[in-house]
DNA sequence: CCCTTGGACTGAAACGTTACAGGACCTTCC
DNA sequence: GGAAGGTCCTGTAACGTTTCAGTCCAAGGG
């Protein structure tokens, strides 16, 4: 029974102006509180605007200002367990909220350049900021949207020495609390199943590693680069190489997939995980931690990193030149669960 | 370094119409395609448009004819997992890039009237198509999107005899599989942890239960309505009740979350999950299955949904009142992983 | 030879805003 | 009394499209 209902045209300025009988330019001076209108007529358009619902035109605005109140949110080819990403969505978005911003998300295609999106963005203008939600360790897309002006942050810190707010996980408090609660459980000797090395977060988590191993007199060891990049088999096999070897009690893994490519490994050379071996590992739910409790979890709160980042794009948009230069600094939300 | 070159602005019609001698409306025309534009002329147009890289302005498009190009994703509040929700944004983004239209995603903040955002994008016509990620029983935006004639589709069939296009697990197919392989494994006595019957999908969870039930001769029981909307401690709680009780050797779970829930239970009880009672359940990644292998995982890819629904919705748009009225088959994607 | 027909193109208006250049009108001050 | 300066408001011109109503010209029919 859906009938439209012939003129059911929403007001536009023109409405309200004729409503309280002053001129368009007027009523949108008014209404965006510009400081040669008289208080009462400011109030009086206020009041007409609301009671008609009036809401200002997105197009109209966009087309007159060149601002699209709208960032973009790039997402990366296809990561392994997406939750993360999910969260950062959802915090990102409803951060948006009541901003005017809207958020407009975006994937890489698998084999595509990763430039073609950053490029069609800044070309056709169509986003006020950019988040990018992962970046490569030499991400080119931060070197392209910093050339174009193009306000952007992202997740994960850049290592190019520009300078634009980031937000990133301590991977090092995380390494530090996992090396801690394996210590506690008497394990001595640790693998270290990380990213490839040339990964900026790879090498916090080493840092983190590095100091609280000297403080505990716990040893190390890290597992090839090469492997880690690999899929979830080439890390099993390369962990249970390392197990078959002898001398290691625990692992602590960067993602949730290669502590279950852990955990595999050590069950396929008969060793059981929380007897023989601990394992500790960052993931973004309190999921590995409930099954069992066989691994240690550190949990990696996403939606902290969204709502940060919101916040920082529309920082970055309202000040174009200046806020660019300023780090942002990463808040320590780790937490053992 | 980032210097702003001076006068960058970019191609408009305008500017194709300079290079081409043709008149700016003759240039939308032929760009456009329309049928009273010589073959000749709209050869020469293209080339043109394409050699000096117009691309057409998005806000100006939307001001003029009111098409936004633009399809809103509205998300939940808070799903406890949320791996399906970015498996579904990630493969509805994939599917609309190069169609020209853009995803917009919003969530419902926590304590909102739900119809909040459906009025705002109604009233400020701020998309085209909208979709709803997570439908409830008697949802009022799905009547609120149908009386205004706004194209929606939604992931979850409806409950409300409208004809719209929708997308939804299989959940007959995944209870028929599960109880299919608790009986491989020698179980006699199911315990179902569902959502609360009022959910259309739980209705069709014990009807795939019953039949398949019935064709191995398996009992079964159903959990409390009331304990399985509560949280998952709820859950546990009252799943560790009926294991007292005795009698139940398997449970199927329509969630990551119930299935961890249960796996609580069973252990708080003192049983061993694989031994004394194995757990079937639903799960968009093969997280459970591999983990020890003791909860038989069925998988449910909400990358086939995202791509479906984004085909739907971009055929909802295009044809604004006939194909609404197909409903749209469940492709059965289901599979033991 | 004129009139119609149709094909190929054009001019101008409109979509809803914002920005710029004024224009009333009222004080204030010399 | 008139100039100067304020305050508050208005008309108009864009922004880049699409669309509607023509215009122009060649071909074809009578």
């Amino acid at each position: 029974m859906a009938r439209s209902t012939g003129r059911e045209t929403r007001p536009t300025l023109k409405t309200v102006a004729a409503e309280t009988g002053l001129a368009v330019a007027t009523v949108s001076r008014a209404l965006s509180d510009a400081p040669d209108i008289g208080a009462a007529t400011k109030a009086r358009v206020r009041e007409a605007a609301l009671r008609l619902g009036y809401r200002p035109d997105r197009a109209a605005v966009r087309l007159r200002t060149g601002r699209t109140q709208v960032i973009a949110l790039l997402l990366g080819a296809e990561p392994t367990i997406m939750t993360q990403t999910a969260q950062l969505i959802h915090a990102f978005a409803a951060t948006l909220r009541g901003t005017g911003y809207h958020l407009v998300v975006t994937p890489v295609l698998r084999g595509e350049d990763p430039l073609v999106q950053v490029r069609y963005l800044v070309e056709t203008g169509s986003a006020d900021a950019v988040i990018l939600n992962r970046i490569e360790p030499k991400d080119p897309r931060v070197a392209y949207l910093a050339r174009h002006g193009m306000p952007f942050v992202t997740h994960g810190r850049s290592d190019m020495g520009l300078s634009h707010p980031w937000y990133d996980f301590d991977n090092a408090a995380f390494a530090r609390l996992a090396v801690r609660a394996l210590a506690a459980r008497g394990r001595r000797d640790l693998l270290v199943v990380a990213p490839p090395l040339a990964q900026s977060y790879a090498r916090h988590i080493l840092d983190g590693v590095r100091a609280e191993a000297a403080a505990t007199g716990m040893g190390w060891a890290v597992l090839d680069d090469a492997t880690t990049d690999a899929g979830d088999a080439e890390v099993e096999a390369a962990v249970a190489r390392r197990l078959a070897a002898g001398g290691i009690d625990a692992v602590l893994c960067a993602s949730v997939s290669s502590a279950l490519a852990t955990v595999a490994a050590v069950e396929g050379c008969g060793r059981e995980v929380g007897r023989d071996v601990d394992i500790a590992a960052k993931e973004p739910f309190a999921l590995l931690g409930r099954f069992r409790r066989p691994i240690i979890a550190v949990r990696e709160d996403a939606g902290a990193a969204g709502e940060f980042l919101a916040r920082a794009a529309l920082d970055a948009i309202r000040r174009p030149g200046g806020a660019r230069m300023t780090f942002l600094e990463t808040p320590d939300r780790t937490s053992l669960d």
